[in-house]
RNA sequence: GUGGGUUUAGCUCAGUUGGUUAGAGCGUCGGAUUGUGGUCCCGAAGGUCGUGGGUUCGAUCCCCAUACCCCACCCCA
């Protein structure tokens, strides 16, 4: 036997089980995406270089995926670059594609790209796969996919809102019981105003962001080793440990934030998205959680993060407001917000709890079995008219024994088998076996169809 | 990029303080049952014990190297 095939790392085949259950939650998050009015695009796996580098920070660009050129790629190398193996140089003559990060980029491309034929705001989303070099782990694959949902084009905070209700709406039909998270760029930039530490404020809100996993005083000690001062720390302390109800905590920040204008413009949008989520009756518990600091470097208003309450798995959904999305492409005034369900997470989460419709596999209603020639070409008929009235049905496609024809019905879990013999074909009738009671009554095909179809 | 763990049948895993033919459950195939699946019963097939070296009379087991997968950190969906 030849070497085991293997497929890369991180990376996954889908089996039937595993599509049928994938394809649930893409129908889904999709038929409510088309609820709110959005529309679907597609843009390439691959983008040219120039598209993707610089837009995730250094650790985003090593993490890329880069696709070698056609043809004998050396000839044009730069030879110092080769003679001194500087991968980084060397990188930009023998590689000019990559596979696309994230849909936001390809996204921001498309609509400079398409600025005339587009009818703002724009509202579109997106479903494919996206793909990061980095190493995998629980939960974390090099291969995975993302479904997007963004406006371009509007400011209003009506968007995050209808992104909250879409939220809402998907995981209510999941089943799946979430929080979502809200926080504010705006409220981070004024804290950082505030304590005198505004060039920090990356280092402040990725150290906040830990709270959860390694508690106060280490956040305090990272803080301190990244060089924000003991008074700026002290400062601090009650927004960290902020509790109450998003009331309580906007009227506390208000507060503090009241010398900042972008502070208090902060906490401004975070209650009326509130207010307006309340308004229209979300049910889905929203958390003002000013630790939330994902995206920093782009994000600009709203930051969103959804959790699964049932399952330790991390963000299974997150995104916010980025103003400016498509300034790197040339094109500055457009301002985006949007978020992006973690499909594979949502996959994994529904495992754990097993919350898939009971239905999802039986793909074929009926399988017709026979004893022989005449029965199988007879029953090729029967199955004609079977698939015209819309049912599912296949045929064993051999002659062989029955019990093995009755073990692949079984097999793939099939609710209805025909057994078409020589009495059958005589009375052009059918033995119509239910195969969870066992229970076995001859039928016509009409007989048949009206009972499989209620 | 840093650190840890794993690797034995198709799958999930036992096991030997280094000693003849390496086991179980599930799955697969066959039979019981020549017009019936699943359940029950009987039987069978299937492993160079990840790969390459070393120690030893002898290695699946001990040592070294390497690969792969997994887990944690960084970062992120």
């Amino acid at each position: 036997m030849a070497t085991k095939p293997s497929i890369p790392k991180g990376t996954r085949d889908f089996a039937p089980v595993e599509m049928a259950r994938r394809n649930y939650i893409f129908d889904t998050i999709k038929s409510v995406f088309r609820l709110y009015g959005f529309q679907q695009i597609e843009t390439p796996a691959m983008e040219n270089l120039s598209t993707l580098m610089g837009k995730y920070g250094d650790e985003g660009d090593k993490l890329l995926f880069k696709i070698l050129n056609s043809g004998d790629y050396l000839l044009h190398a730069n030879p110092s670059a080769l003679e001194n193996r500087d991968s980084v140089k060397l990188m930009h003559d023998i590689s000019e594609k990559g596979l696309r990060y994230d849909l936001t980029v390809p996204f921001a491309r498309f609509v400079v790209m398409n600025k005339e034929n587009l009818v703002l705001p724009f509202k579109r989303f997106q479903i494919q796969p996206v793909w990061r070099a980095d190493r995998p782990q629980k939960g974390r694959y090099r291969e995975f996919y993302q479904c997007d949902v963004d406006v371009v084009g509007s400011e209003s905070l009506l968007n995050e809102v209808e992104l909250i209700q879409i939220v809402d709406e998907v995981y209510r039909r999941l089943k799946i019981n979430v929080v979502i998270k809200l926080n504010n760029r705006k409220i981070l930039s004024g804290i950082a105003e505030v304590i005198g530490a505004a060039d920090k404020i990356v280092d402040i809100t990725v150290a906040i962001d830990k709270l959860d996993k390694i508690g106060l005083d280490n956040v305090n000690a990272e803080l301190a080793e990244k060089g924000v001062s003991a008074a700026a720390i002290e400062k601090l302390q009650p927004i960290i440990s902020l509790k109450g109800t998003n009331k309580e905590k906007l009227a506390t920040i208000k507060e503090v934030l009241a010398t900042s204008e972008t502070g208090v413009k902060g906490v401004e949008e975070c209650s009326t998205i509130l207010n307006l989520a309340e308004q229209l009756g979300v049910a889905t518990e929203i958390e003002l959680d000013l630790t939330l600091a994902r995206g920093l470097n782009y994000y600009t208003g709203a930051i969103f993060e959804v959790k699964a309450k049932d399952v330790e798995i991390g963000s299974i959904t997150g995104g916010g407001r980025y103003d400016n999305l498509t300034g790197v492409f040339g094109v500055s005034g457009l301002s985006g917000v949007g978020i992006s369900f973690g499909a594979d997470r949502i996959y994994d989460v529904l495992n754990q709890l097993n919350l898939y419709p009971e239905e999802l596999l039986q793909s074929t209603q009926l399988v017709f079995t026979t004893f022989g020639e005449n029965e199988f070409a007879y029953a090729l008929q029967c199955l004609k008219q079977v698939r015209a009235a819309g049912i599912p049905a296949e045929i064993y496609p051999e002659c062989v024994k029955i019990k093995k024809q009755m073990a692949y019905a079984n097999g793939k879990g099939t609710p209805y088998v025909a057994i078409v013999g020589e009495t059958e074909v005589a009375e052009k009738k059918v033995m119509l076996k239910d195969m969870v009671s066992g229970e076995q009554t001859l039928v016509s095909i009409d007989e048949l169809i009206a009972k499989i179809k209620k």
